[in-house]
DNA sequence: CTGATATCGAACAGCTTGTTCGAGTATGGT
DNA sequence: ACCATACTCGAACAAGCTGTTCGATATCAG
């Protein structure tokens, strides 16, 4: 009764899937993927697919899900003062994830995924940056520093994905500092003064 | 034979097109609507909605072809010298234009008019930057600060949208001062310095 | 070995997308 | 005012996709 241990043909069939999505997306992007594709290449019937998944896009989350917990135990861990820190760990967590983060974050990966990985990195940002943001006095709302922030760093991202990881991340973390942090710095110095 | 003025018919097909389009984006998102919700609320039949667009993406384009040719054409007469001004532009423009602007840059908008928009912007800014940042001596590919420079203008354009057009136009280029400009400022003075 | 459980295979209804074609009708040019 | 043109309509079509159901079959954990 006690410990199931999980049988080792949902395991098999759930990495069959992941395997046959991620291809799939590489080689036609995410919209373009119907799930009759997906179940033929990974060699998966109709009806057990969707015991276990209620959608496509189900699907998808549950490709990166394992990982993304992974990254955001490691943001979470954080101190809030460092504000270039959260950037870097992502760059590295996406190296060492080449593969999936090709599919999920290039060109071919479908709103889905960027809305969710900006809505978890936003989240986790949030807190980092309420406290500094308030007591700079900038008049700038806590969420459209957030939102712009997760759109930059996301955005470099998605520029080195294209890019097939050319340069490491500590390069990519250093184009972030020089394009990024500027910006950051100024508002949270309080150096926004609305001209109306 | 010459001058064939248009038939008032497909106008008021295109007309009737293209709002329905953009009422049910606002309602329901683009990805999640059919041609068949399209036609029965423009009043209008499949065979005709064929005979003039090959697809629902093809109407979306056609949906702000007319605007863009007139920012496209206001950008394209700017001196490169001047940073700030495209955006500032941009956030005009779509002010003017709220209505289809919240409909096609909104959370709603879909995949496609982002990429549309970034293509766009981003061919124009190429041009832009590509001298000052040959000269700046900065070690970041070009194509790499114009991408920045793009998610950075339309990502702030995003937030704004979403928050249904507060604090005008102004206020809005002010904010990109503070949170853009800096970095970009950064890259053309040259101080990037890559750590390998 | 045995009972539990996951997969298979096939069939199903309902919805899509694009295409075709002829018959009717509004339009613009003269 | 008229007529040829060009557009819309309506209906029907094939082909594809999604999500569900169910019994038979196989594989697994203990």
């Amino acid at each position: 009764m006690p410990t199931m241990s999980e049988d080792r043909r949902v395991r098999r069939t759930r990495r069959a899937l992941h395997e046959a999505l991620i291809e799939l997306v590489l080689e036609k992007g995410y919209e373009r993927i119907s799930v009759r594709e997906i179940l033929d290449r990974a060699d998966v019937v109709r009806s057990t697919f969707y015991a276990h998944y209620q959608d496509k896009d189900a699907l998808l989350f549950s490709c990166f899900e394992d990982m993304l917990g992974e990254l955001r135990a490691a943001v979470s861990t954080l101190s809030p003062a460092d504000t270039a820190r959260p950037a870097e760990l992502l760059y590295e967590h996406a190296y060492q994830h080449r593969t999936v983060y090709r599919a999920l974050c290039g060109r071919q990966g479908g709103n889905l995924v960027t809305q969710h990985l900006q809505r978890m990195v936003g989240q986790v940002l949030t807190e980092h940056l309420a406290g500094p943001l308030a007591e700079s006095g900038s008049g700038l709302p806590v969420d459209l520093v957030v939102a712009h922030y997760t759109e930059t760093t996301l955005g470099l991202l998605g520029w080195w994905v294209n890019h097939d990881f050319c340069h490491g991340p500590a390069w990519l973390a250093g184009a972030w500092q020089t394009l990024a942090l500027p910006g950051l710095r100024a508002v949270l110095d309080g150096q926004f003064q609305p001209n109306r």
